[in-house]
DNA sequence: CAAGATATGTCAACATGACTGACATAAATT
DNA sequence: AATTTATGTCAGTCATGTTGACATATCTTG
């Protein structure tokens, strides 16, 4: 009664009129199965933090923007952009948020005074820590039954999905292609 | 001058007033690598779409939908608000939209005339081809030069990041765990 | 020093894709 | 006949993204 029908068969004959006046699917090379495992996977992955998050009036937004404040003391309001990829406006209003309420706090850079450094305060720390430590439980048991070997290869992967070109700051760092190293 | 301060030190001094009052931060445990790479994996991996369904006038919603809808023919409305996790006034603007441009069509159920059963028109089945090659060059390229114990290891991993509580048709045909398959 | 470039902040208007709550219809179940 | 289920839709709201314009302070350059 509630059965999806998960027929090998093609598509509704009605949905078959224009077949052929479109490029070749080549659907035997596609790697569906990594596509919809990173799906559903990243969905569960985030869904963890959004629970708590809610409970602090935040979203998802927030959370990106404290992780890397956290993880990157220091950060610049440029290289946040650069690595969230939204617009100063959007950066704005959620970044106005954390200060105001007292997660995050800027400080005028030494050498640059028009440079906003940013910092996490205790009450940041414990935010981020909260939410990197339930994506941090589902992680490891994730990975419980793997074997070095197989670690070595998920991390392989994962670096081998993000683009490159013109890395950002943040990138440069996990990548070791530049000489700092991120907190903890 | 555009430098991040990525020194290990501890967050800004200011940022220290209520330390201890917090929980310990274990931060030694957390998976830190795992969680970024995710972030930044996921965030290029539905970038390579993105740009395509511009093209369009679709955002990553019609995506997904298309994209299920494709994959598993004849799927119930009910069943896509589950494997989406939205609400049915959410999914309908989107579906809508689909409907109306030749996407997708509806067909009555056969057994139960309450249903509409989704198929995807050979114009959806392009749009969704055509999205999924280019994330499936992307895949292949990051598979490349790992060996089939570690490409398993990634597989083995991405399945055990997912949520098997009360999992949904979709979810039910990934693990095996139900009789029937998806297309292709 | 004056001029221009850069880093940041902010205003207004708008788009997308989520949400809640309420209600309608047709069809199946009890 | 009454109830439940599957779907569709209306109205309003919210979070988070967008563009374009403009202001201010500060650094760099001619």
């Amino acid at each position: 009664m509630t059965d999806i029908n998960f027929s090998r068969s093609a598509a509704h004959p009605d949905s078959q009129g224009a077949a052929g006046t479109y490029p070749a699917p080549r659907a035997g090379e596609m790697r569906w199965d990594i596509i919809e495992l990173l799906f559903f996977a990243y969905r569960d992955f985030v869904g963890d933090a959004d629970q708590e998050l809610e409970a602090f009036g935040f979203g998802r937004a927030h959370h990106r923007v404290m992780h890397f404040v956290y993880r990157y003391p220091g950060l610049k309001v440029a290289d946040l952009l650069d690595v969230l990829r939204i617009t100063k406006q959007s950066l704005g209003r959620v970044l106005k948020q954390l200060l105001d309420e007292g997660y995050i706090i800027q400080k005028t850079g030494n050498n640059d005074r028009r440079q906003r450094l940013l910092y996490a305060t205790a009450k940041g720390e414990a935010l981020v820590a909260k939410l990197a430590g339930l994506q941090t439980d589902r992680i490891t048991r994730a990975l419980r039954d793997i074997n070095p070997e197989g670690v070595a290869a998920i991390s392989q992967f994962l670096r081998a999905m993000i683009d490159r070109d013109d890395p950002d700051k943040v990138l440069e760092a996990i990548f070791g292609t530049g000489s700092k190293k991120p907190r903890e």
